[in-house]
DNA sequence: AGTTTATATAACTGATTGGATATGTAAAGT
DNA sequence: ACTTTACATATCCAATCAGTTATATAAACT
């Protein structure tokens, strides 16, 4: 599944990540998400528009306002992906052959 | 440091995510990475300088031949971002409790 | 010295992006 | 009914992007 492309995109605006923080601790109304910034509201809903395509967040109704809530699962796509790439898998593997050595010497103390 | 901006963006193309994928398993020259690629050798010199302007790759000099390597340690900012933002801290510290729990109860086998 | 190999740089192009302002819509409040 | 509140949508703009072809550079090979 590509939207890796859309994700990494969405995440790459200082902005957008900026609102992803602020969703981590809650659903939030545009407007309450527009208040940090120096922005026009549509630019907001812009960014919104943009992280709801990726999948990282996705919206609600309630009366009038339109709360947004974060999407937790969609993170675990790109953070593997990272993971991934990042791991110096012989380094780790070597760090957990030491450790296991020295739990076979009886030293797991 | 804000280059979390360049490396989102960076990560955001597939072309340049194959690239890095296969500097993950070694360095390699340009024309090594151009290969898979239906695209001009120009259009991958431009992806790698936006790989590396974003510091995840590295160039040094063999001969004629200009190698990059994976950066890996720049790829943990932008893992430890999402890991930061994925991670879903009370269902975590529960599963941890949980565990502990066992463990207090001489469970651990 | 001239050619080949490996790569970078320049100039151009069409598409996309991030912002703005202006306007539309729809529910709530009066 | 009208106004306010909370948004979305439309249009425009300048900047950036991903690709191209053409050209430059620089080391290696003959």
């Amino acid at each position: 599944m590509e939207s890796l492309d859309l994700k990494f995109a969405a995440l790459a605006d200082p902005t957008r990540r900026a609102i992803l923080a602020r969703l981590a601790k809650g659903e939030a109304s545009v407007t309450d998400l527009a208040q940090p910034f120096a922005l026009s509201q549509p630019a907001i809903s812009k960014h919104l528009r943009v992280l709801e395509r990726a999948g990282l967040i996705e919206t609600s109704r309630a009366a009038q306002s339109r709360p947004r809530r974060l999407k937790r699962e969609a993170i675990a796509e790109p953070a593997k992906w990272l993971e991934l790439l990042g791991g110096d898998w012989d380094a780790k593997f070597d760090r957990l052959d030491a450790y296991l050595s020295k739990l076979a010497q009886g030293d797991e103390k």
